[in-house]
DNA sequence: CGTTTAGAGC
């Protein structure tokens, strides 16, 4: 019998392929000896890949006698897709020293390898070869460079490549655009974006998220409606990553009304689109929708949740500070073994602690077979936040046992730990150690938890200055801690200083206006209340500034 | 057969 192995295949390149019929395929083309010649051995291989089974494709590799450059290149990406770089580095150095002559799909593998692992003189060293292969014009080289130098920060290498090629086509030029949109150079993203299209190459999904990608850090959400307005227009599907995209970019500016519309519109949302759309409400502080969401996700979808919208909706309900859909969302990643992944885990111990339950969080941190510096970070901040100083501190020299350099976040977890157990000189420690030890300048948060811990054990008038040391603009809730200290210290002289100095130097801002005015409400001095008054939230002259009650977020 | 490709946690 005749078997016609070209439509078997094409049968199997279809989606829902198991990984058993690939197998009974494997067996036949065995048994008919067709094995020996590559392609079928190719087509296989991938399968296998596409299963993760590697044990099985590189026993293949093995068995197939000739190797061509398809063979090779599909068992390095197999290799390299599964984060298995040794193996996938030492099989391209064979390659290098065997009959075979490696292409530019093998470099610009390996290229992806080399940034997966971020591992920037690997990258160097693959470049130089590529160009003594003499690929140094080659489309599918160049836009996998141009991508992997811009995802390791490397811009002007990127752009140096990019700039190497004369009339780049539609993906160098989408991997650019992404590479400005990741350095955040967004006047130089819109220009490529438009000079594109003057040489006449049409944008396609891959361009408009990497456009937009590149707007959601830098740009306004303005300019974000006139490039959704653009998809629509160039008819381009909304349906995969640009609608997805879109929901993401609409939830980062919080137009969550915009956001449900896109999402509403895809036919086939995906597991990142309700991701998308879930963190969306988180942002926007509108906890329990994303609860809600989650559970419609669980409900209509028909899809299981993965450790990064797990991690979302835990950190939703943790800011709910309602404890059981935390409770809930813990029994589903123990029931789908995904409650010792590192990112579940971290947002288990912080979802617990922001519940009022510390030590249910301490139980998953001490039963976590792996920890890395965000679970790290997570407990300090933990402890910190229920004044347990002392137990963070020693957390922190585990961080240093174990070598791991700590961040920013971690300073803050222990600035706010000192805060809260009022412990001063180990906070000033703390503070000098980040910046000389560990090279970290100082954020806002960190300054707002060394001007409390200053201000709150009666040193105001060094916490004064420290604030006033700080380059401007001096962001408003460093003012707010500082009041809030005088005040508890009932320190008012110091108020007026504050007041005379931000009325000198800054515009009204609620970040401190709420503050100065609620001090003054208080005392019943209704005109100094009105001075402060940052918008018309209530009884005119009775009440003390906007908050969160009127929608201002700050 | 293949190159470019979003989302979370501190």
């Amino acid at each position: 019998m005749k078997i016609d192995f070209k439509s078997l295949l094409y049968h199997l390149s279809k989606p829902n392929q198991t990984h058993s019929r690939t197998r009974i395929l494997h067996g036949l083309i065995i048994t008919t000896r067709l094995s020996s010649d590559p392609f079928y051995a190719t087509r296989i291989l991938r399968f296998y890949a596409i299963n993760n089974d590697l044990i099985s494709a590189r026993q293949l590799f093995d068995k197939t006698p000739q190797r061509n450059i398809f063979l090779w290149n599909s068992i390095i990406r197999a290799y390299a897709q599964a984060h298995k770089f040794r193996e996938a580095f030492s099989l391209f150095k064979r390659l290098l020293t065997s009959e075979t002559q490696p292409d530019n799909f093998t470099f610009a593998c390996v290229a992806r390898a080399c940034a997966d692992k971020f591992d920037a003189d690997a990258l160097r060293v693959v470049h130089g070869k590529v160009l003594a292969f003499g690929l140094e014009l080659d489309f599918i080289c160049n836009s996998a460079f141009v991508s992997c130098y811009s995802s390791l920060g490397l811009f002007d290498e990127a752009g140096f490549v990019f700039h190497g090629i004369d009339e780049p086509d539609l993906v160098l030029c989408n991997a650019m655009i992404a590479g400005y949109g990741k350095c955040g150079d967004w006047a130089k993203g819109t220009q490529l974006f438009n000079s594109m299209q003057k040489m006449g190459i049409r944008p396609d999904g891959y361009t408009m998220v990497g456009l937009i990608n590149g707007l959601i850090d830098n740009g306004s959400i303005n300019i974000g409606e006139t490039i959704h307005g653009f998809c629509v227009k160039s008819g381009l599907s909304l349906n995969d990553h640009v609608g997805s995209v879109l929901v993401s970019m609409y939830s980062r500016f919080k137009k969550m009304e915009f956001a449900c519309k896109v999402f509403d519109s895809l036919l086939e949302p995906d597991l990142v689109s309700w991701s998308s759309l879930i963190s969306g409400f988180s942002h926007s502080k509108d906890h329990l929708k994303a609860l809600g969401y989650f559970r419609k996700f669980l409900n209509v979808s028909g899809r299981r949740a993965d450790p990064v919208l797990l991690a979302t909706v835990l950190a939703a309900s943790g800011q709910s500070a309602i404890l059981l859909p935390g409770l809930e969302i813990h029994s589903y990643a123990i029931r789908h073994k995904l409650d010792s992944e590192v990112s579940v885990s971290s947002a288990l111990i912080d979802m617990y602690a922001k519940c009022g339950f510390l030590e249910m969080g301490i139980k998953v941190f001490d039963k976590m077979p792996e920890k890395n510096l965000i679970s790290y970070n997570t407990v300090i901040s933990s402890l910190g936040l229920y004044g347990r100083g002392p137990e963070a501190f020693r957390v922190f020299d585990e961080v240093l046992r174990e070598g791991l350099k700590p961040d920013e976040a971690t300073f803050v977890g222990l600035l706010c730990a000192c805060c809260h157990s009022g412990l001063v000189n180990e906070g000033r420690r703390y503070f000098k150690m980040m910046k000389m030890e560990f090279g970290i300048k100082p954020k806002t948060e960190h300054y707002v938890h060394m001007v409390k811990l200053l201000g709150m054990d009666g040193k105001l008038e060094e916490a004064y200055d420290l604030v006033r040391s700080l380059p401007e603009p001096v962001w408003p809730g460093v003012w707010g801690a500082l009041l809030s200290c005088c005040d508890f210290r009932k320190d008012y002289e110091l108020v007026e200083v504050v007041k005379r100095h931000l009325m000198e130097n800054e515009t009204k801002n609620d970040g401190y206006g709420v503050m100065i005015s609620n001090l003054f409400a208080r005392d019943g001095r209704w005109d100094d209340v009105e001075q402060w008054r940052v918008d018309d939230g209530g009884v005119k002259g009775k009440t003390p500034g906007v908050s969160w009650i009127n929608g201002v977020n700050y």
